[in-house]
DNA sequence: GAGTGGTCTAGACCACGTA
DNA sequence: ACGTGGTCTAGACCACTCA
């Protein structure tokens, strides 16, 4: 862990405990260098940091404002939700069934989403993914094969972000996505156990490796009462 | 313009007429650095925005990478939604009608969200915008009376945001927002123009000034075949 | 004018990936 | 072993807000 890390640990648990009370200013960066003895860059990066998570707002020749976001923030940020399911919502138990797994050749779409040549394949998977047992998310998954090595039916049903973590070490670098409402199919309604008015809410993804290849394509179904997404949007100018 | 954006802007008009291909590497840090005759902390700074923007990844002991987001980012970024539709659609033609325009005491949920007091009023806004001629979306929208003082009627047909900034000189830091599925209830089948059976999109967003208050909080409802929402995901480590 | 945060420098050392 | 990007320093100057 850097200073800056460190710097900013000290400085937001000081922020959620109240002793920088929501609205009052931090002490400037001055005197905070005086009191970590460090750099002042050091200092801006470690704020910079809470500026990123809306705990706090500098302003030039003003100071440094603690905010008052009680209520939005979750007790961690949900940037990381292509850590997986089973990283979100621990203490609940989660089972995947596995509706569909095969191998297939990618047709142009998935040729352009995932930079593959036509004679790669890539799995596609179809699960239903349960929490506490009753039905919570449909996914339709693209990966290609060549990134993902052996694949089994057995890693499917619990996660297979942890086998890409742990057992290729692979690390994301980001994703794109996109949220839309959709009406249910047949599909959605046989699967997660809906009626036919009930409403979709569709998260289409594309994740990225560090590298910069394109790990996985894929398309996630909830019920419209089961699920929301949330963002925090900082304005940097 | 500081150095480090006008660097950004010339590496990133590189990448985007090819000079800099997909998945090659950026010149490295030092080089930029005797090209552009600034100091490496300059050059790492403008790098950085590039991360953010999803266009380029670096990795230490390798380089940075230039990745290949085609098709995924529009030409600019969505992060600046809350400057309006008025900005997003532009070269269409934007029409609000005012369904109501009035002024309450803000209930508890909207003393907690707007953080006000009982006796500070706010306006109740909800409005049907539309692009060129076709209904769009429908705003409910509160906002604090003491922020916006003298809103009339009359800015609710064009852009409450240029007003808010031209006029009155406030500018946002950020906000919170939460996108979900819902049921089309009577008032949006009737002002939306959708069916009973049509889901909607909709979107609750915080809104933030730089000091700190919140400035607004409202609803956003989409006819679910109108609109999606893409977001950029860069995980920082 | 006093005090704040934002930018920038020149140089140092470190952690990591690749070969 | 080498080259890369990441961190950090000490100090300087600038732009802004507020009284």
């Amino acid at each position: 862990m850097t200073k800056y890390q460190k710097i900013a640990k000290i400085l937001r648990e000081r922020i959620q405990s109240g002793d920088y009370p929501p609205q009052s200013l931090l002490p400037n960066q001055t005197d905070l260098v005086k009191e970590f003895g460090v750099s002042r860059v050091t200092i801006k990066k470690a704020i910079e940091i809470l500026t990123m998570e809306g705990l706090v707002y500098s302003q030039r020749g003003f100071g440094t404002k603690v905010l008052d976001y009680k209520g939005w923030t979750p007790q961690d940020y949900p940037f990381l939700e292509y850590d997986g399911l089973t990283k979100q919502l621990n203490g609940k138990k989660i089972d995947s069934q596995v509706i569909d797994f095969n191998v297939q050749f990618p047709g142009s779409l998935l040729q352009d989403k995932l930079q593959l040549k036509e004679h790669q394949p890539v799995y596609q998977i179809i699960r239903l993914r349960k929490v506490d047992d009753s039905p919570y998310v449909l996914e339709h998954t693209f990966m290609p094969v060549q990134l993902v090595p052996n694949l089994t039916e057995k890693i499917l049903q619990s996660s297979i972000y942890q086998y890409l973590h742990e057992t290729l070490h692979l690390s994301f670098a980001g994703a794109y996505r996109t949220i839309r409402a959709d009406k249910s199919d047949s599909f959605d309604q046989k699967y997660l156990n809906c009626e036919e008015t009930d409403p979709i809410l569709e998260v289409e993804q594309l994740v990225y490796l560090k590298n910069g290849q394109p790990i996985e394509y894929s398309k996630s179904r909830n019920r419209y009462d089961t699920r929301s997404y949330s963002i925090l949007d900082v304005l940097d100018n």
